[in-house]
RNA sequence: CGGGGCGUGGCUCAGUUUGGUAGAGCGUCGCGUUCGGGACGCGAAGGCCGCACGUUCAAAUCGUGUCGCCCCGACCA
């Protein structure tokens, strides 16, 4: 490819819309363009770096059994009713009317679609496992889209569903997948770093989230400094209570004082010169429209998700302040377990509490010294906070770190959820018709590229790694106007070609610096500059991108050289 | 949806407070010089100032409405 032709429009600023680096350099290096809020155009060479991502995927997904298929966007509103998703997935999915006044929806996912694929052809163990997966766009209106690529509203995805006899074969296809995806993400230059996650609306039990560890990620992910322990933060459990807890205070004796207009933790402690975790913060929560209490030590703050599994109810919310005035007979702030008539739920660790600081339910006045058993007593224990940075690990005795993370792909085991919905059954050698057991396993392929950008780069640009660069090798004349070089160049460049090296001449009518410019900008991995001093010995030089480091070659080895390069990637990435 | 900010040549932005008919740098085109890290000189093109309505002799500037974009939050396979 001619630099010259090359629709690849750099620019020298950075446009005022991205805010990440890899959304910065995408749009500067010519990558992509916007053409709504979250909906972009991809240039050829923001294309080429989606294609070779995609061929990797496909490579992995063909080495695991998987058959590739296409599927459609548009897809009929009555298999979203079967599944009950048509309402559940509510303001997220773009909808859209036909002539006839027909239904239909711009697929944010293909479960559906795919097992109806399934349920009509699929009648036998015989033809089990089956495992089918798709590459291209999905829709999703996201209520902020955001940094470019990260967070899209048509974005490209692959997905691959694995369909099982039974749950030991799920297992199966669930870690094929799984080690999959470690050599997928590792060979795109970008290794993920699995986690245990939450499986959200999509349902299921077992559920890891890839993680590219970059602080631009929008989840928090926590790990374990001692152990393999790692899971992002909504979903990380909190160290299950000791059996034993040796107190060695005393209980104290009950009071009552008084704490006019003191009703959030930082003004108690700040009143009574007291810690927060000696604090004990009771919650009143509307499950299901029944109110319940929740209690949590003073430094930490419920986790609404741990919550709601818990009472496994439909309906979550904090009560609002009549309800709350009602149940605890005091106004919001001055709430306490002692005495409360309503269900009382305790985290682990607000349950080992000693001569706790609560509320009275009564206004301006809180307790001291309460203890649970001799003031209160709760339905049951669980693990119901936030997991921080600095908590101990469930699994071991180390403690937990925290770092920013890029959701790249996640895995599923869906069990029978959509096969049973949408009757997708198979018979079985005993001859009982069963539900297929589903997995699915997600790729943001698009997505992947902004997380590549943003471990990989640097001041003055993309650094890509070798295997998904859009091209691995530009070549760069200093001075145009000598031809010399020009001939040099173009001579390199078609040797390169024909040895089939995906390679770029710059041949503009460019002083030497916008051209080196451009080059670190996009990010090609390896550059062969060809300049009057070093070419009157008769080499050329070859710049490594990632550290800058120059070497001379001979003129003549310089084919072989890059071959050698190339094969041992090792020095690019 | 709540909060904040922004819409002025392709890009980055000034001008808006105090209305008087639009600017700079970069980019683009032409000519010349220059050629190892985003050169220089001269010349040129390019904007109904997001859109609509209103106030006014006069609106980029004031008012109302509307659309779009960005950021924080809620949200999220």
């Amino acid at each position: 490819m001619l630099m010259s032709e090359l629709y690849s429009p750099t620019l020298r600023e950075t446009p005022a819309e991205a805010e990440i680096a890899s959304h910065q350099l995408m749009l500067r290096a010519g990558l992509l363009r916007r053409s709504a809020a979250g909906i972009y155009s991809y240039l050829p060479l923001g294309l080429r770096v989606i294609r070779k991502i995609e061929k990797i995927i496909r490579e992995e997904m063909d080495a695991i059994g998987g058959q590739e298929v296409l599927l459609p966007i548009i897809q009929p509103a009555e298999l979203w009713h079967e599944t009950g998703r048509w309402s559940d997935y509510g303001e997220e999915m773009f909808r859209l009317t036909d002539r006839q006044k027909r239904k239909f929806c711009l697929g944010p996912t293909h479960e559906e679609i795919i097992t109806v694929l399934v349920r009509s052809e699929v009648r036998s163990y015989r033809q089990l496992p089956l495992r089918l997966y798709q590459i291209q766009n999905k829709y999703r209106d996201e209520i902020r889209p955001r940094f470019g690529l990260m967070r899209g509203r048509e974005f490209i995805m692959k997905d691959m569903y694995s369909f099982d006899r039974d749950e030991k074969d799920l297992d199966k296809s669930y870690w094929a997948a799984y080690r999959a995806y470690e050599r997928i993400f590792k060979r795109c230059g970008a290794p993920a770093r699995p986690v245990e996650a939450d499986s959200g609306a999509i349902g299921g039990d077992v559920t890891h989230e890839f993680m590219v560890l970059a602080d631009a990620g929008e989840d928090l992910v926590l790990y374990c400094s001692t152990c393999e322990y790692a899971a992002n933060a909504v979903q990380a459990e909190g160290r299950p209570r000791q059996a034993a807890v040796s107190h060695p205070a005393q209980m104290e004796e009950l009071r009552k004082i008084a704490t006019p207009g003191a009703s959030t933790i930082e003004e108690i402690t700040s009143l009574l010169e007291i810690k927060a975790e000696e604090c004990l913060k009771t919650l009143i929560y509307l499950a299901d429209g029944k109110p319940v209490g929740v209690l949590i030590r003073g430094d930490h703050s419920l986790n609404e998700l741990k919550l709601q599994k818990f009472l496994d109810c439909e309906a979550l919310e904090l009560a609002d302040d009549e309800t709350i005035l009602k149940t605890t007979g005091a106004p919001v702030g001055f709430a306490g377990p002692v005495g409360l008539t309503i269900p009382l739920y305790a985290d682990y660790d607000a349950a080992d509490l000693f001569n706790a600081v609560t509320g009275a339910n009564e206004a301006g006045y809180h307790l001291l010294n309460v203890n649970m058993g001799r003031d209160y007593n709760v339905a049951s224990f669980a693990d119901l906070r936030e997991i921080n940075p600095g908590d101990p690990c469930p699994r071991c005795d180390g403690f937990l770190k925290g770092a920013r993370g890029i959701e790249v792909g996640q895995v599923f085991k869906l069990g029978t959820k959509y096969s049973e919905a949408l009757g997708a059954t198979f018979l079985r050698e005993d001859g009982e018709e069963t539900p297929l057991v589903m997995g699915c396993y997600g790729i943001g392929v698009s997505r992947t590229v902004a997380a590549v950008i943003e471990q990989n780069h640097d001041q003055d640009g993309i650094i890509w790694p070798l295997s998904i660069a859009p091209y691995q090798v530009i070549v760069v004349p200093v001075n145009s106007r000598d031809p010399k070089q020009t001939e040099t160049a173009r001579l390199v460049y078609q040797e390169l070609q024909a040895a089939g090296i995906e390679v770029v001449l710059d041949d503009r009518q460019e002083r030497p610096g916008v051209k080196f410019k451009d080059a670190d900008l996009i990010g090609f991995p390896l550059r062969i500059t060809i300049g009057a001093k070093s070419l009157a010995q008769g080499n050329l030089e070859l710049t490594i991108r990632k550290d800058k480091k120059t070497i001379f070659v001979p003129k003549k080895e310089i084919v072989a050289h890059i071959k050698g390069i190339l094969k041992d990637r090792e020095i690019c990435e």
